[in-house]
DNA sequence: CGGATTTGACCGGCGC
DNA sequence: GCGCCGGTCAAATCCG
């Protein structure tokens, strides 16, 4: 990890839900500067949050108190010349030092699910699911989706985000009295997928990782007013948000082919209209930007 | 009854 | 090779 990054841009967001409960959300963008080819590992990043919020605070310089404070979501190089944001996808090869173990590339894992769950190879082994997910390539190395975390304070683990989600699996965290729930969308061909774990250091605070990019719009059957709320004339990006960390996680987005001024633009963007436009199933209030930019060793 | 959740087993990667 | 660990599967169960 880099002992340098810059945070180019950060807010803070807080939002009084209807039913009462009141999330605190910081985000920011870190970027490494010493390396200007090698970026910083973003899944690394994301690894070590998961594992060692204690290396995340260290890694990114902020006080053992602060562990409120977001972790990083875009992974950004920091060439000689011009800044850019760079799209965290499944083929970009930025992680090569990084731990990948806990890396799943959508078609390998939402492919396998569909591998026969009794195939004939079980050599008379009828052990249910013994040996049948081993439809996983081996030559082929994984690829990372583009993952992408928050920190949240909030008395509930499962945040609403406008998109449905199926719960398929929940692990014990090391070193935490707090399970980590696995979590796919429900949409058909989508294959972003999120873990939700509650911060055994703090834990008002929630910690989601999103992975992957959906590939469809807000569900509109869900909650009608989290849909409606975004319309491309207010917020032009390809598929509509209702939080921001699915700003995020469209800002770094491939396809938009986005720069860092771009970005700013769009975040700016989304914080005029949220300032106006509040969801019905909130009060979004007090976005904080921070100078663009801002070094924070 | 169908969809969502629970939960123990399984898998692959990694470190020793 | 073995054990640990994170992630996933899928049968069982729950629930509306």
């Amino acid at each position: 990890m880099s002992d340098q990054e810059f945070r180019d841009f950060y807010y803070h967001a807080s939002t009084t839900f209807n039913n009462g409960h009141h999330v605190e959300s910081d985000m920011f963008r870190v970027s490494s500067a010493d390396h200007p080819s090698s970026y910083m590992s973003f899944t690394g990043c994301l690894q070590t949050s998961m594992d060692d919020y204690g290396s995340l605070e260290k890694a990114f310089g902020l006080s053992p108190s602060s562990s409120e404070v977001f972790s990083p979501m875009i992974k950004q190089q920091v060439g000689g010349n011009s800044s850019e944001v760079m799209a965290i996808t499944p083929n970009s090869s930025f992680s090569s030092s990084s731990n990948e173990a806990a890396g799943d590339c959508e078609e390998d894992s939402d492919n396998n699910k569909n591998k026969q769950p009794k195939e004939s190879d079980d050599g008379g082994k009828e052990s249910p699911k013994k040996g049948n997910k081993t439809g996983k390539k081996k030559g082929g190395r994984k690829q990372k989706e583009a993952r992408f975390a928050f920190m949240t304070k909030s008395e509930v683990d499962h945040l609403e985000d406008g998109y449905r989600w199926r719960k398929y699996g929940q692990k014990a965290v090391k070193n935490s009295p707090y399970p980590r729930s696995y979590y796919r969308c429900t949409t058909q061909k989508c294959t972003v997928k999120k873990r939700v774990e509650r911060s055994y250091q703090d834990p008002s605070t929630v910690i989601t990782t999103y992975e992957g990019q959906h590939n469809h719009p807000l569900p509109t059957t869900l909650r009608g007013n989290v849909a409606a709320l975004l319309q491309p004339s207010m917020f032009p990006l390809p598929a509509t948000t209702s939080f921001p960390h699915e700003l995020f996680m469209q800002m770094a987005a491939p396809h938009h082919h986005m720069n860092n001024q771009a970005g700013a633009e769009n975040f700016s963007h989304f914080q005029q209209y949220h300032q106006h436009q509040v969801p019905d199933y909130g009060l979004l209030q007090d976005m904080v930007p921070s100078g663009f930019l801002k070094h924070e060793p």
